[in-house]
DNA sequence: ACCAAATACATGTATATACACCTAACATTA
DNA sequence: TAATGTTAGGTGTATATACATGTATTTGGT
């Protein structure tokens, strides 16, 4: 579907304007889509997001600031995505020995199970749905990195 | 910045997940972007929206529905929007006397004025941010609706 | 070793998102 | 026109986002 009849909008003051509100409209699509999957498994996405950072150091913990300093959406309050994961016993939260002030966090086999099953999940829904060249994806990341250009 | 140093991570599951990973992240960055920008006006982004949807019927008014039906984010609550943006005394808000079960908004003078004035902070800030030529910005939103291809 | 500054994370508040449910008003049709 | 179904939008709840503030701990300068 065009951007057009996705938001009844055909003024656009010019193509970089539209593609701003393309990024937005797509992003809303891709998580509304995996939001519909992850609902199966009993987690959102950013719960989803956090299970997969913590599987990259898995069997290792990590502490909240490097989940923070990994999450898609940057200002998303951890401690309390951790709080949920925790009563779902998909995570485990300890102080830490060597800084008292940290709190690590490592999966439990519940955990990793259900990110593992969730995330074929995913994964064949973007093989399905995402129909899409290697080539064009790496065209889209590039232009996407340009828009990105001045960020600090 | 690449998304990689963005989000600390190197392994992608091919160039098309990260492509998905790219627009999440690159539409929140232009979110929170946009959002120091509106701050200044007292605004948030979903508010702007909203007012910038209004103002195309200007001075027509519009019902929740269709305001709803041009939301980027298609499942914000568009009534509780307009209760915060009829506090700042931005919109105001009557029953129909068509259909009584319709509420329509119109934007007050307030609220043409303070659009009027963010609107062009948030094309200054386009215009001086994102560097991308008119080729380029076709071809992005060419993939973006590639990506939505099986949208329904 | 002590005190000030910085850090890690928890917590509070306002807003937004996602979705279920409710009520009033309208539309349909028997 | 009465009964039924549909639609519009308001409201409740759980989660997330954005940001300010609080508290314990560590660090670094003196």
């Amino acid at each position: 579907m065009k951007l057009e009849q996705a938001i009844k909008s055909e003024n656009f003051k010019s193509e970089v304007h539209k593609a701003t509100l393309n990024i937005l409209y797509t992003a809303w699509w891709l998580k509304t889509q995996g939001a519909t999957i992850l609902k199966q498994y009993g987690i959102t996405h950013e719960q989803f997001n956090v299970l997969r950072i913590l599987k990259g150091k898995h069997p290792e913990s990590m502490c909240v600031r490097d989940i923070a300093g990994r999450m898609i959406e940057r200002n998303s309050n951890v401690p309390r995505i951790v709080d949920r994961l925790e009563l779902k016993k998909l995570v485990e939260r300890n102080q830490s020995q060597i800084d008292k002030r940290e709190t690590v966090i490592h999966l439990t086999p519940l955990g990793i199970d259900l990110l593992e099953r969730s995330r074929q999940a995913m994964d064949a829904y973007h093989e399905a749905e995402i129909i899409l060249s290697n080539e064009e994806a790496q065209q889209l990341n590039a232009l996407l990195e340009k828009i990105r250009l001045k960020e600090k």
